[in-house]
DNA sequence: GTCCTAACCTATTCAGCGA
DNA sequence: TCGCTGAATAGGTTAGGAC
């Protein structure tokens, strides 16, 4: 869907994923389950992409999405700092139940790593299509490689506010010399460096 | 053009795993 | 036990598409 038709700000190959229009069946199932759990678990998220068909990853977004919306349409009303107190501690607004089970820790090999620190050193905001083939290169869903490069970010980002000096180091000996396989992604965008990527505008 | 909402971002916290 | 890092969250922004 999102072709690549903008004329100046579009990078090429830097798009976001389509957008996913569920059926209205689809959204009465996903409606009725955040009714019932607003935080489903890994097995219920899994169940429900088999049931609606479609990928966990989104049920997950569409989660993430509805608890947001949820969240802003009753603020009004609870907006005293009692009870924006009270929402924080890990249970934001929702009575506490226990948690269902996380999704499984990946745990990548050397080679895995080595690939996606390569791909991040080239592009830390890669789009879609780069993702899916980082994806399909080292065998893991798209959806790892999206989490890996947010944490990844994140991390560099941190580093970055403690010690300014030394990440700049660590950034130099990140850009690996060889590597195995490589990964030829067309991306030129960025390069971690240039901070603005990181004040929230970020140019697709 | 406006509105709704999926997609995506950072910041932060939780939690599994190996040293 | 502790540090690293994958997973999940809140809260925010961007942008596709229906109207």
């Amino acid at each position: 869907m999102a072709e690549d038709t903008s004329s100046h700000k579009m990078v090429a190959t830097n798009h976001r994923r389509s957008r996913t229009k569920f059926t209205e069946d689809q959204l009465k199932i996903l409606i009725n389950t955040f009714n019932q759990k607003p935080y489903p678990g890994y097995a219920t998220k899994q169940k429900l992409a088999l049931e609606i068909n479609t990928e966990e990853s989104r049920i997950q977004i569409w989660f993430q999405n509805r608890r947001a919306r949820q969240r802003f349409q009753k603020r009004p009303e609870a907006d005293t700092l009692e009870s924006s107190q009270s929402q924080r501690q890990d249970q934001p607004g929702v009575e506490f139940q226990s948690r269902e089970a996380r999704r499984c820790r990946t745990t990548y090999s050397t080679s895995q790593l080595h690939t996606l620190i390569k791909a991040f050193v080239k592009n830390p905001y890669p789009g879609i299509d780069s993702r899916e083939e980082l994806a399909k290169e080292i065998g893991v869903p798209e959806s790892r490689v999206q989490i890996w490069f947010q944490n990844r970010r994140s991390r560099l980002l941190l580093q970055r506010k403690r010690e300014p000096v030394a990440s700049l180091e660590q950034e130099e000996q990140d850009k690996i010399p060889e590597g195995p396989q490589g990964i030829e992604d067309t991306q030129n965008d960025s390069n971690f460096s240039n901070d603005s990527h990181f004040s929230g505008a970020r140019t697709w």
